[in-house]
DNA sequence: GTTTCATGTAACGTCATATGTTACATGATA
DNA sequence: TATCATGTAACATATGACGTTACATGAAAC
């Protein structure tokens, strides 16, 4: 199945807002992500209901960070995307009839729920701050990266 | 993403065939599946390479366990599948130029190194005869469930 | 006030993958 | 030789992420 890059996406675009003081429009973030405006905006929206990031139209809008990067964790951000499915398996019926498979999903989903909550603590763990002071460690003597100049 | 449940199904499955000699067609072990033989014959495929079970062609063929139930965990299994991706999420790119998703792949990556790491390890730590033991104290008093008796 | 710019969102199209189905070849048993 | 069962290719279907077009809404510039 193909893999969810959303949460991947919204964070590199979040990352590059920490760099420059905006706005920064669908379009400009999408040249930089190699995508296009809308894909922006939909994964932005449910960022923008939480507050992490505003809003503008018109002339001189666009998008502008909201919050203090130093309290908001990649789980906030994961849950603002809508909390999607972590794991690519599941089990085949949820509430089954069948003895045998309930023994077969008791033992899976002991083994999904534990994958799972590993990861959202783990998620939990790391702020945007910190991850914009590991990006600084990257640059090093390098100046700001300016998001014009992006490469993929 | 639609959830691969084929890990399901290939235990429940093999739990049924542990609880009667067999061997057993891909047509009835597809009816009490509620799909198709072809279905059976794939997930089945890769086992049968690996020796967990054996099939036989002709009258009176079909599919019978071939290993020590104890000996094989639920992560065995899951490699017999050709060990597809656990995870639903995934970085955007995965050798990126860019400095600030090298960041943002960094931070994501070890977390969804831990979270397959443990899952791993989980079903490592399940046999198929732990699986055949807890199926035994689910059916309690009652008899040995017959596959052709099987209710979703 | 009108034009221009930008977001908000619906409505498609595209692609990948798990799953379902048909068809037919291969091999084993009666 | 007929029947049964697996092996596998080929195609159909469903789902969901992602891409794209179209248009409405609202804000700033002129």
């Amino acid at each position: 199945m193909k893999r969810d890059s959303r949460l991947s996406g919204v964070l590199h675009v979040l990352l590059h807002m920490a760099q420059q003081p905006g706005p920064f429009t669908s379009e400009t973030l999408a040249k930089a992500m190699t995508t296009n405006p809308v894909v922006i905006r939909r994964i932005m929206a449910g960022l923008r209901d939480l507050g992490y990031v505003r809003s503008e139209k018109g002339h001189g809008g666009g998008w502008r960070l909201a919050c203090d990067l130093s309290k908001v964790t990649l789980r906030d951000v994961y849950m603002a995307l809508g909390s999607p499915s972590l794991l690519a398996m599941g089990n085949r019926t949820e509430a089954p009839g069948c003895l045998v498979e309930q023994a077969v999903n008791a033992a899976l989903d002991q083994a999904f729920r534990d994958a799972e909550a590993l990861l959202l603590s783990r998620l939990g763990e790391v702020t945007l701050a910190m991850l914009g002071e590991d990006l600084r460690k990257r640059l090093g003597s390098r100046k700001i990266h300016d998001i014009s100049a992006h490469r993929a």
